[in-house]
DNA sequence: ACGATACACGCATAAACGTGCAAGAACAGG
DNA sequence: CCTGTTCTTGCACGTTTATGCGTGTATCGT
């Protein structure tokens, strides 16, 4: 048994069973509950479970479904979200995309800081209402389901009254030739109208999308600031994005 | 079964049932009658729940200014938002306040209904995310941290560009004179922008709010079409609107 | 006012936890 | 092929936490 198929197997079980009990699977296992326990406290550093005492359980309802669907390296995310999060100046504001990792974001944000959060995920919105001095600026829209934002043509056009100072976008494609791209027509529509309304623009992407492509494109690299991302900074792409003015900012 | 379940568990059966009885759920879930104490005593201290003798019953996220609105009927609250479930027809719109009862409404839904749901709640928006057939339209703006949704002058708006069959409608204050009323002016003026974009509107009130008026009058009786509370049908005060010309809908 | 029930408190037991340690495997370098 | 290093794993230890029971007290309904 190898620690990282250990690994695989206690992520299964929690999307399974919804909970992990620590002495049922070291006897399924026929490992010690240590080994178990060390499993599940390293998973939860890397918040893909919530520990609690005598196993885990899921991280949050919604989100164990979507960290499912999306086999992502969520170690490398919530360093990317703490980078970013400390992009976020004091009194600014900031317009936060509805993705997974912008989800993070919200989470990473020092709860005391005062700021403007605009977004279009009500997930996010929720998740900031425990921030006394973080206004927070929700785009309506068509909600919907497969992310959890609201999109469409209401949504663009509500875009189109507000301005910040930043913009934080997750997307599901990073490429030097095709820029930023994601999955959905109307997602792309959105991000774009997100990031017109931003004086800089700041991409939030892991490792494992650098170099891919996805269907339709959010923006060109001139629209881009910056990238964040937890890949090696001397990787090819990366380098060439450098070499055209993007600021890559490596999230250890 | 772990601690952090039980406390889960007891928290759904809070939402689902409106109350928690201490002896039931000890022997429901075949532990002690301390330990459901022991979890009560801690939710309570949280704020999630209110401790009462025999068990708990929920509490209002907005506690701070529930001092005008306090000592609410969540048992009554349940049935109340079933009679208002049973009023949304399939096919049809429907505008969602963003009250607690009006999110008892949400959950109260049936999941496949084929409905449009419009609402400024992110919170009835995320929990009719599992809704497959609901479409769900979030009426953008501010985020109103103590009542968790939008409102002002941008989410007014928004809800121009809306009409619907329906509009279900959560208030404070129940006043034959004053009419519908509530705590803040501008939670006022947005129920007042959904009413009106809305065929017929129905209130959501529990019984201790019948004959009470708050400082800002959300709308008058010539507005409402009917009224759905788990108040005896014979109160006075019903009896009076029934002579108006308002719909009365015993909830038990 | 009364019995019945729910409660809080203290205590004992058991389970889960973290840490340090040693045996073993995997690996890199010579 | 050998050796030193690093990492993983399981065990032992003391500590913390959760649970159930008994007791006396408070609260409820009649």
């Amino acid at each position: 048994m190898l620690a990282a198929e250990r690994r695989d197997h206690l992520l299964d079980l929690l999307a399974r069973e919804g909970k992990i009990v620590a002495k049922d699977v070291a006897a399924e296992l026929r490992i010690s509950e240590d080994s178990v326990r060390r499993d599940l406290r390293d998973l939860a550093a890397e918040g893909l479970c919530q520990r609690v005492y005598g196993g885990a359980l899921p991280v949050s309802p919604a989100v164990a479904d979507l960290a499912a669907r999306q086999t992502l390296s969520p170690g490398g995310k919530r360093q990317i979200a703490a980078a970013a999060a400390a992009l976020v100046q004091p009194g600014s504001a900031v317009i936060l995309d509805g993705g997974t990792t912008a989800q993070a974001v919200a989470h990473a944000l020092p709860p005391g800081l005062d700021c403007t959060v605009i977004t279009h995920s009500p997930t996010i919105a929720a998740a900031l209402l425990d921030h006394p001095r973080a206004e927070v600026f929700l785009l309506g829209g068509r909600l919907f389901k497969h992310s959890a934002v609201t999109c469409g043509a209401a949504a663009v056009e509500a875009a189109q009254n507000v301005s910040a100072e930043l913009c934080l976008l997750g997307v599901t494609g990073v490429h030097p030739e095709a820029g930023l791209t994601t999955g959905d027509a109307e997602e792309a529509a959105m991000k774009r109208a997100l990031a017109a309304r931003a004086a800089d623009t700041y991409i939030l992407a892991s490792a494992e999308k650098i170099g891919t492509a996805s269907r339709f494109r959010v923006l060109p690299w001139e629209d881009v600031s910056g990238l964040i991302t937890d890949a090696d900074p001397h990787h090819p792409v990366l380098e060439q994005l450098a070499a055209r003015g993007v600021e890559i900012l490596a999230a250890q």
